[in-house]
RNA sequence: GGGCCGGUAGAUCAGCUCGGUAGAUCGCCACAUUCGCAAUGUGGAGGCCGCGGGUUCAAAUCCCGCCCGGUCCA
């Protein structure tokens, strides 16, 4: 398939020609005869010898070129989206700037901001971090640089040719002799598409990937890759990719690519550390990332190994200068990867795309740990911010530093509460087995090697097994499992949705277009849906002149289908709609009141604040929102405030259909705030200048028609997102009036002034502590009492006027004296102690229709109360008092 | 969203396996020693054993549900 699909005009015409890799198989395309696809490792990293372009280049002007090089070609320059992909709810990340227009761009839903369009846009992957700084080239953060054309079947841009002679072009402009330039073939699949794709390989480094996306997942298609099947798309897009970082590695040829891109951070990390470098140090590095390619970082020890041997190194040398140089190179990386991602708003949490920010902060401070601390984390983390001012968003910073703040100090805890853990352990069990590991790990966030250290300076080993993370996977497997809700279709034409013509529409008539049992469609409604945590409407539908009851409202696609109570009505029959307008009202306000509760939280807390999740209803409302700590009381009271202030502003509410891609331009990605709506054209609500947000709820038309807002409030659902319960309208007056009323019944149950209420109960409470403190002496005088008049015997059964609690503790201090004994409380439970204690107690129980057990010396039981005496009777004649 | 760990005195925790008297250490208070402080000694105060159900003669302990905290995974 790809010998077809690759086979470019461009090639014949330029004299290149196809080859096959002698060591790994592949096919490329070279203008000079090849024997290898030249990339590592089937090549060598020669740009580490030699620089391919004639100047170097920083990361500013690498990307300056690169943009104006696209723009002098005919291509419109886009802004980069945030690194945390509000837009899909199927990724956290931007992985690729390919991920900026996927799903509705790259569908055809909607059209994309630009076309053709360059872009540089900034990434994380994750799944490197363990290479970072080890390797020499691998980064959780990168900006992915690329030009992206989307071609239409009656519009198209350009395609491959034009595409490989960009990349060449390119390389020429910026110094490089495209003659060195190697096309590796390459299928390529992500993201529910694929294509034929080319890699960029120049001086043994893949530089760019060059995808033609013209197929998508189809069950039905007649392509097969890998398993899945696929089949054409209409839309044909070019999807590049160039590695900024590398580019700019490659124009340096520095030992590692950290060293070509954040030179300063390093050589001042290296300074504060006591690390000064030598052309002996960097030929060790440059090894490093020489012979990764070749050497999974899985087998780390071999890696090493080779490179000692390779360049005569000690492993002493290695661990005083290589390994923390190495950590160096990881924190710089993982701080960058961090300010992107906490400039655009991540709030660390313990899920979803918080959590990979919790887990980078930890790393991150677990590696300066080591290096003894040469700088804080908020310092590196604000010097990259400062440093890429130009597209991170520098006005986070406080937060963002605040943020950090906190998550140290929560590691801290997490890490001596961990290492007290670990201690008791120890001392309790004297080793640690894998078991013992797998749960530090995995409840309490210990890595092995930190357990282990403690261990050790107990003088314990530890044995950590070299597949340990496989370990702890497995315990996770199953555990995960996703369903999808099967939507029913009905192929029927789109409801007319008066609702959204005019939301203040308490009755119309329809027609009839489809009825089926309950379910009822017609073809115009004013029932409003469930969707957008708005519940449904509910009312009734008169038809012939009888009443039928609407309990639910679902959409399925563009069809809005009423389920009705009871009754069955016809096809084609004209009825009335006559909506429960008190309930509709207080879900209108209910839903304007939660956009003008989020600006407010906005405004009061900070702009990171992003909603999490929502369910409007009739009385209380939940509203959850990303925030890094508890909302604290003072906080509460002037978000009310400031929601105060906008609805007595009588703002007017602006909801109107527009084009997607224009309404994500004009107002950015705070537009989908409450979730990705699908479709070309989104609903937009705006409120004023405070809030606009896509959403398909019904609101008032103006803020004054809330009237009133109320937190009732605030939890903490998870780290780092808080639930704020809200009402408004009538509903937070007859909360208020509510509230009121439990202060009345309060009060004047303690007879006082609802004012006095805090001073009474506390003055309540504690005497009723003393109180409960007098009675428990009272009873341990009488105790003491019945204790000198019972010790002088030998064996006793008696009546004491106690019960259970004291009576064991009375029996266990009488042990001293009296042998054997036998005590009945008020309530008739009873104490038997002394030899055969169990059997009696059990004869005891039986007579007093009771039930009894307790160890053989020790007993217990209780029976009817109305029975001592006889059980006092039996209790004497066992015991052979009688 | 799912898995795991935890919630007992002001703090840190033991007790829970196998139901039957709620404990330790630190801190706090008083007294003693001292010119005074620190240190030490003696004594004392301090517990809705997270909440709600259930099982049981009897629950901190066993079972179920919920709340809260921590942690790992997606």
């Amino acid at each position: 398939m790809l010998e077809k699909e690759l086979d470019l005009q461009f090639f014949h015409q330029n004299g290149w020609k196809r080859y096959k890799c002698k060591k790994c198989g592949a096919y490329f395309w070279s203008k000079v005869p090849r024997e290898t696809c030249t990339e590592a490792p089937c090549g060598e990293y020669e740009f580490l010898k030699e620089p391919i372009f004639n100047k170097e280049f920083s990361v500013e002007s690498m990307r300056r070129s690169f943009i104006e090089f696209f723009k002098k070609n005919g291509h419109e320059e886009i802004k980069r989206y945030p690194v945390v992909a509000r837009w899909r709810d199927d990724v956290f990340l931007v992985n690729a700037s390919i991920y900026d227009f996927q799903p509705h761009v790259t569908s055809g839903l909607a059209p994309p901001p630009a076309n053709p369009l360059v872009i540089s846009q900034p990434c994380i992957r994750m799944v490197d971090v363990d290479s970072v700084g080890k390797t020499g080239r691998h980064l959780t953060g990168f900006e992915m640089m690329a030009h992206h054309a989307f071609n239409y079947p009656d519009n198209p841009v350009y395609w491959k040719d034009e595409t490989v002679e960009y990349a060449l072009k390119l390389i020429e402009e910026l110094g490089g002799n495209a003659d060195n330039v190697v096309f590796k073939e390459k299928p390529w699949i992500g993201g529910g598409n694929a294509g034929a794709s080319f890699e960029v390989i120049y001086g043994g480094l893949e530089l760019a990937t060059l995808v033609f996306m013209n197929l998508r997942e189809d069950e039905n298609g007649d392509i097969e890759l890998d398993g899945t099947r696929y089949s054409e798309m209409p839309i044909k897009v070019v999807d590049t990719g160039y590695g900024l970082e590398r580019f700019v590695w490659a124009s340096k040829g520095t030992p590692t690519i950290y060293d070509a891109i954040y030179p300063e951070m390093i050589s001042m990390l290296e300074d504060r550390v006591g690390i000064s470098r030598d052309e002996r140090k960097n030929e060790i590095l440059r090894q490093f990332a020489l012979l990764s390619p070749r050497i999974e970082i899985e087998n780390e020890n071999e890696l090493i190994n080779e490179v000692l041997k390779d360049t005569g190194a000690s492993m002493k040398e290695y661990k005083d200068f290589i390994v923390p140089l190495q950590k160096i190179y990881a924190v710089v990386d993982y701080t960058r990867s961090l300010a992107f991602m906490l400039t655009d708003g991540i709030v660390p949490s313990n899920v979803q795309a918080g959590y990979l920010a919790r887990l980078l902060i930890r790393r991150t401070l677990k590696l300066l740990d080591d290096l003894k601390n040469p700088a804080a984390i908020g310092e590196l983390v604000k010097m990259h911010v400062e440093r890429f001012s130009d597209i991170m968003d520098s006005s986070m910073l406080p937060i963002v530093l605040e943020e950090l703040e906190i998550e140290e100090e929560r590691y801290r805890k997490t890490l001596s509460k961990g290492m007290d853990i670990v201690k008791r352990h120890i001392k309790k069990k004297g080793k640690i087995s894998m078991e013992d590991l797998i749960l530090f790990y995995d409840s309490h966030g210990l890595l092995p090697e930190v357990v282990a250290n403690v261990a050790e300076s107990m003088g314990i080993s530890v044995n950590i097994p070299q597949n340990f993370h496989a370990l702890v996977a497995k315990r996770h497997e199953g555990a995960a499992k996703k369903k999808k809700k099967e939507k029913r279709q009905y192929e029927l034409p789109p409801t007319r949705k008066l609702y959204y013509e005019n939301s203040y529409l308490k009755e119309f008539e329809a027609r009839v277009i489809y009825s089926n049992g309950r379910e009822v469609v017609l073809d115009a409604t004013a029932f409003y849906p469930e969707g957008g945590g708005q519940p449904a409407d509910r009312g009734k539908i008169i038809c012939n002149g009888k009443e039928y009851e609407v309990i639910d409202v679902q959409k399925f696609g563009d069809v809005v289908v009423h389920f009705l109570k009871e009754g069955e009505i016809e096809e084609g029959c004209k009825v009335k709609g006559i909506l429960d307008w008190e309930r509709r009202e207080r879900l209108m306000r209910n839903h304007t009141a939660e956009h003008v509760l989020l600006a407010a939280c906005r405004r009061v807390l900070g702009r990171h604040v992003w909603q999490h999740g929502t369910q409007k209803d009739v009385k209380e409302c939940r509203f959850d929102i990303a925030h890094y700590k508890p909302i604290s009381r003072e906080e509460i009271k002037k978000i009310e405030e400031e929601a105060m202030r906008i609805i007595t502003s009588c703002v007017l509410v602006d909801a109107k259909f527009m084009n997607r891609t224009e309404a994500e331009k004009k107002y950015g990605f705070v537009l989908y705030e409450g979730g990705i709506p699908p479709g070309k054209e989104i609903r937009v609500v705006r409120i004023g200048d405070f809030d606009v947000e896509a959403c398909g709820g019904t609101h008032v038309k103006n803020t004054g028609e809330i009237g009133f807002l109320k937190i009732l409030g605030t939890e903490r659902i998870q780290d780092g997102v808080s639930r704020i319960i809200y009402t408004s309208g009538l509903s937070a007056l007859e909360y208020t009036q509510e509230r009121e009323d439990i202060l009345n019944v309060s009060a004047s149950a303690l007879g006082v002034q609802p004012e006095r209420l805090p001073d009474s109960v506390n003055r309540f409470f504690n005497e009723w502590k003393e109180q409960r403190k007098t009675i428990e002496k009272l009873k341990k005088l009488q105790m003491e009492s019945i204790k000198k008049e019972l010790a002088s015997q030998k064996i006793i059964a008696e009546m004491v006027p106690l019960e259970m609690k004291e009576l064991s503790i009375l029996a266990r201090e009488l042990m001293a004296n009296v042998e054997r004994g036998v005590l009945i409380g008020e309530d008739g439970s009873f104490v038997v102690y002394g030899s055969d204690a169990r059997n009696i107690a059990l004869e005891i129980a039986k007579v007093m229709h009771g039930k009894a057990g307790g160890k053989e010396n020790f007993s217990q039981g209780k029976g009817d109360k109305e029975r001592i005496r006889e059980g006092l009777n039996i209790a004497r004649k066992l015991l052979g008092l009688t």
